[in-house]
DNA sequence: AAAACTATCGGGAAGCTTCTCGAAACGGGT
DNA sequence: ACCCGTTTCGAGAAGCTTCCCGATAGTTTT
């Protein structure tokens, strides 16, 4: 076998090939009954990002142990004070950050907050998710945004996304198109606490944070009404949202509480798209009894049937009186400026994160209801003069 | 000493007490040499989050070894074609999810990427996030958003949090009170891929995404000027923002090209605040010579000279035009239409992820520059029929 | 001075995964 | 039977921190 050295013994006589592996030559000595391969020092390569500042890497500048270090930075007793201010002087040299990673594998606990949203193009989600980040990052937390989209697969597979991250809690805004509460049900199963705001799901009982929506469309449709409109349309928003169907309510119940006719064709269903929007406000204005006023879902549909009237050459709030919801900066900028229901986006934020920090201390399934307001602008108000 | 027996030696002669540790009585069995406390059994407490699945799990569940579960779910070869589909197989039943933290902590590697941004309040950022979302989740990444709210210490702040979450790289735009670029070249000495965009930072030789700033607001300005307008002011954005310098250049090339006479009183700086808008175009307006025309340094206070102007009885675009810059949503809704100079928001999500993954390959500092384009709409054509 | 304490520190496991290296078993030539 | 090769699997370390428990030295009490 040649000039082969047993590992071992260093003898060379009892050496034979035992086969190869992982394309290196394995050797057997039989008298010391030991299988060996010979390994070429491989260049070491030191290309890897830098290490960072480990609590070792004290301990050892320090000669103590690791577990000292740590009890140092934590801020434990048991600990000499000399040894305490050697230690966190060190730290600061060196500028130490702990590693949330080793952290959060140990305490199976991320410390971080997923929120996920249909969308943030416009002022709600937006806004919504500056309240909430406020709260919690006060409370130590970070925040992992996720935006479904209005995609049913886009929203199972984000919430999965956000499981397989490991977040402690989620802040959830369902999608128009969600009808299945499955992959939620699988996240109350695991015990992740889980708040819903604005786009609820009424079958899972869950905590929440919604506003008012029905009193904020009964004083919106009956502030139409009072400005002398009589033939009332509701450009509704997706039945499967339990907003939609509360803020339909509100419209309906408005109608009847002033004797006026609930009329099926003045109620259009749309999926919260421009598109659709428009769509629909044609086929409002096309009837052959056209209404003379429109309350829309929200601010965005509103603006929508505000641009086709306008292209139209009907007068608002003269021929067409129309209130939105939401109260979109945009809205107090539009002319006419449009009457809307103002809602606490930011506050909603807040809540819902307070909300969730409270589910993470003990289990509650509390609901909460935050007040809206109307605000009168000119888009409805037909009694101003011209 | 009474019953207390040596947990070595069994005997009971030789113990006696030996201090308190965290109060509980110490014994000390002088037979054996050996220090002990009775551990009461304590209640084992089973309220902890129910234990996710792990690859261990399936491993004692087929009686193999992790290393080969391991190897299965990762597709390795080196493995029997049964075994791998025993594996997988139960897997699927678990729903096994593998635990990012542990790889992370291995690899040294998060697969998240922090983006920081002034605010998202408005059209720009939140697009631009979308876009960047996009590509970031498509190659495997994470995002964690944070806003530094204008203010320079939470910018910094945001730096350092975003560090120590470890992220694999980072996409900022930095505040308008940003001087210090401290924090950043922390960044750029951890080796941490770092891509600036739109708010970039000139000192720092660091890839970066922005717009052909200066000549959008060359063609802007040209454009008033073919428009008739002759004494064009430019509420300009903080000089501490190079974007704000080059749209100002653009600015003042253009009137020097058409031998305008440049006038110091025209040029007014604000902090890009809604408020300070409203304050500087109350003081160009009450010039003793007040501009014909405005060139914004951006909508959102493009829009703010708008509503002043309405306010005054201005009659736009006749008796002042108004140009602004980023192509807001509401410049096309507001009316008159807003003429403002379109930037590619999505496309330079996407191009800031695409050249952070890059970056993440090999190192670059590569810039790249998208175009703009002038979007005349009503507010500033004079030449308009009324 | 022995007995009983107190103050301060270290060792090592757990948390979950990937990867390297070596072991074991089996197959096919001679 | 022996030699050499292949296939398949397991042990163990590394990555970083916190926490439990025990060790050690010095201090007070009897």
């Amino acid at each position: 076998m040649g000039m082969i050295k047993c590992k071992k013994c260093n003898q060379i006589e009892f050496i034979q090939k035992s086969g190869i592996m992982r394309g290196k030559q394995r050797y057997y000595c039989k008298s010391c009954d030991f299988h060996f391969t010979i390994n070429e020092t491989t260049v070491p390569q030191e290309n890897r990002r830098p290490h960072e500042v480990t609590i070792m890497d004290i301990a050892h500048q320090l000669g103590i142990s690791k577990s000292t270090v740590s009890r140092a930075l934590r801020g434990h007793a048991d600990i000499h004070e000399g040894t305490r201010k050697m230690i966190l002087d060190l730290a600061q040299e060196l500028d130490y950050q702990p590693n949330p990673l080793a952290n959060a594998l140990l305490k199976r606990q991320t410390n971080i907050v997923g929120i996920l949203v249909p969308e943030f193009r416009h002022y709600f989600f937006p806004t919504f998710i500056m309240g909430a980040q406020e709260v919690l990052s006060k409370a130590g937390y970070n925040v992992m945004i996720c935006q479904s989209d209005e995609s049913y697969e886009t929203e199972v597979a984000n919430v999965k996304a956000l499981l397989r991250s490991r977040v402690d809690g989620l802040l959830v805004s369902i999608t128009a198109k969600t009808d299945n509460f499955d992959h939620f049900r699988a996240v109350m199963q695991k015990e992740i606490p889980l708040v819903f705001f604005n786009r609820v799901c009424p079958e899972l009982d869950t905590p929440q944070v919604i506003i008012d929506d029905y009193s904020g469309a009964f004083q919106a449709v009956e502030h139409l009404i009072e400005q002398g409109y009589r033939r009332i349309a509701h450009l509704a928003g997706p039945v499967t949202l339990q907003v939609s169907r509360l803020r339909l309510q509100g419209y309906i119940d408005a109608l009847q509480k002033h004797q006026l006719p609930l009329d099926q064709d003045l109620i259009v269903y749309h999926d919260l798209t421009e598109e659709h929007a428009r769509i629909c406000t044609r086929q409002l204005l096309d009837l052959p009894q056209p209404p003379d006023a429109i309350f829309a879902v929200n601010d965005p549909c509103a603006i929508e049937i505000m641009l086709i009237a306008k292209e139209r050459g009907i007068n608002i709030p003269q021929d067409l009186g129309i209130v939105g919801f939401s109260n979109d900066p945009i809205s107090a900028i539009i002319e006419p400026s449009l009457t809307t229901v103002e809602q606490p986006v930011w506050k909603i934020g807040e809540e819902s994160a307070r909300l969730l920090l409270e589910q993470m201390e003990h289990p509650t399934v509390e609901k909460r209801m935050l007040a809206t307001r109307l605000i009168v602008r000119k888009s409805s108000q037909r009694s101003l003069p011209i």
